[in-house]
DNA sequence: TATGAATGAGGGTTCATTCAT
DNA sequence: CATGAATGAACCCTCATTCAT
């Protein structure tokens, strides 16, 4: 009563991932997967329900790590004294999740390119990842301007703002414009939120 | 041989556009289109090459006209001598964007959400969006700042940085969350957007 | 806005009972059903839902027929006044069931051998059929006890053993051991009817 | 290389029948039968050749049961002298059937539902049965004539009548509707069947 | 003998597109 | 130009059976 072979299972992801990256969710053929994987038509079946959940699969776990680094990674952004290392944990946040995303650009693109439409099959997870980190970036603002770090009327605007401004700079800059220095992008993403957000540094 | 009815052709289009974002490129069928246009199958193949073909012409035909509107509202921003003058001229664009979108909410939601992935078959609609816009907004930032009025060290990403903030503030709050005050989200758009680029008003 | 065309749709029809019979539903492919009526594959789902669909209505069809003429037939079984008149028409009944199923041999075959069973799919047909011809022969067994021809203690009961005794007779006889005389069963099966419902005769 | 352990071999063959009653034999699935009975996959190869082999082996044994007891009961059925002892032995040979197929009501149930149709699969089943029983009521018959009790023009086609009545009967009182008193049903069986023969009594 | 992962043929159904009328 | 019947390629998923361990 286990769950499969776990390397089987790992390749069939894989396999997923990667033909669900070159040729999208709707032309990805099972029969592809399980071609890439080496295995059975049968196989896959053995290991998930359909087409459908392997997505979702490797959607939400690049979903949650994401989200634990973030909670992990801002949780302490604010408990700095001088504006310095303020500016410094905010860098340090992006270039994390510019780290995280890299190192999962394939699921990463998935998400950015799959994501959303689908005739609405996949709108939950989309509007789902939206509304984790549009509450938990909201949260962050809300203890900056407690601090006296921040100046937001409406912090759950402004966390749209942000939420936006970064996941498109990241499809943009990853995936489509891909010859952009990362570092400069970083250095100019915090200070163009920092001084959005009316940061007093 | 002209193009057709006029009048067949608007209800096919509208149909489409309706059942697009009702179910999604994907999961509509030619039938429903023609079923909900009240016309035969075959009529269709009269006015279309084929399904994807409807999907486009709705596309472009929206963002060629805010593309049309972008650039006739974005030329003169800068000619305006007092801060006061251009941060209204700011709000005038965001404004007229917001009610191009609003008007055209259905075509609008089909961009959001099927216009990127759908297996890359409209991967160029909206990479083709995302180049024109992009530049158009760079554009406008090098002017800001050679005229004094704003400060970006690459006007490039920053341009990059203002589509991501207003598409997906857009898709949010015209979309997901839709009961947000759209004037105090102008407001603060543009006074996000005007600080992040160093405004000096 | 039609049905399609008439003359498709029967071949479709006679296709898949013969199909049915020969092999029996779940053994039957529709691409079986398709090709022995000369269409493609495609055109059998612009005429019925599913392979179960066909069956379930060359079902219906048969036994709306029958259930027609027993209660045609029925009607006025008692209506004569000396015993050889009902005996008569007792006969006539049995006849007229015999010739209509005799006439529809490959679809009773069907409701014979695939009617039953098929994992519960056909189990409300053939219950169906059950119900609603107990309840006739009930029916009729009353109103020959109220006329004082026949005499049985449980109508509802009997009516029972009637159904048994003449559908598994058909079955047998029409299916199984063919070369029996029908004139000879005729009569011998009314004789025992009678007998067995005490006729006064 | 004895025979399996007798314990995992009756477990796999209630469970079969559990499922096959639930659900029929095609819908059942093997990996059905060998979760309800706490086997592997595997196991239920060791002991049976194929899904279709219990099935057969589980009907099989059924017969053969019904068709010693029938032979038991029925071998000196007419050897009474009293037409009161001969409806007796006949009331007792229906009550031992009754009996038999109440304590065994998941597999009779199979039989009932199953054993005709399936794309003729088990085809050979059921017309091995009629033939048997048929063939053995018959025997009884022309004895019953033999001795004078009786009175059949054509004993073959009587006991078609005979087979036909008492099974579907059981199908319908023991299956359809549950609630008949099986008491009175036997008494009427009995009642219909000696006077249908003619029973001097 | 028990296990359970792997197999792979098989078939129902969908739907964009065509074309004769 | 309108019709709608016909097309047929495409693809997901099932599940009985096998077999190495």
């Amino acid at each position: 009563m286990t769950n499969g072979d776990p390397q089987t299972r790992e390749q069939l992801i894989d396999s997923a991932i990667r033909m669900f990256q070159q040729n999208g969710f709707q032309k990805t053929r099972v029969s592809d997967i399980v071609a890439s994987a080496g295995v059975s038509q049968g196989t896959f079946y053995n290991y998930f329900h359909s087409k459908e959940t392997v997505f979702r699969e490797v959607c939400n776990e690049f979903i949650d790590q994401v989200k634990d680094l973030f909670i992990m990674r801002t949780e302490h952004i604010f408990d700095g004294e001088t504006p310095e290392e303020i500016r410094n944990n905010v860098l340090a946040v992006i270039d994390d999740l510019l780290t995280i995303y890299g190192e999962n650009l394939a699921v990463a693109e998935l998400l950015f390119r799959e994501g959303i439409g689908n005739g609405g099959l996949f709108k939950e997870i989309y509007e789902d990842i939206l509304s984790v980190f549009i509450d938990l970036i909201e949260e962050q603002i809300i203890k900056g301007v407690a601090r006296g770090f921040l100046n937001a009327e409406d912090p759950g605007i402004a966390a749209v703002f942000l939420f936006g401004l970064f996941e498109r700079s990241l499809f943009y800059f990853l995936l489509v414009r891909k010859n952009t220095d990362l570092n400069k992008l970083k250095v100019q993403m915090a200070d163009f939120i920092l001084k959005g957000l009316s940061f007093k540094g």
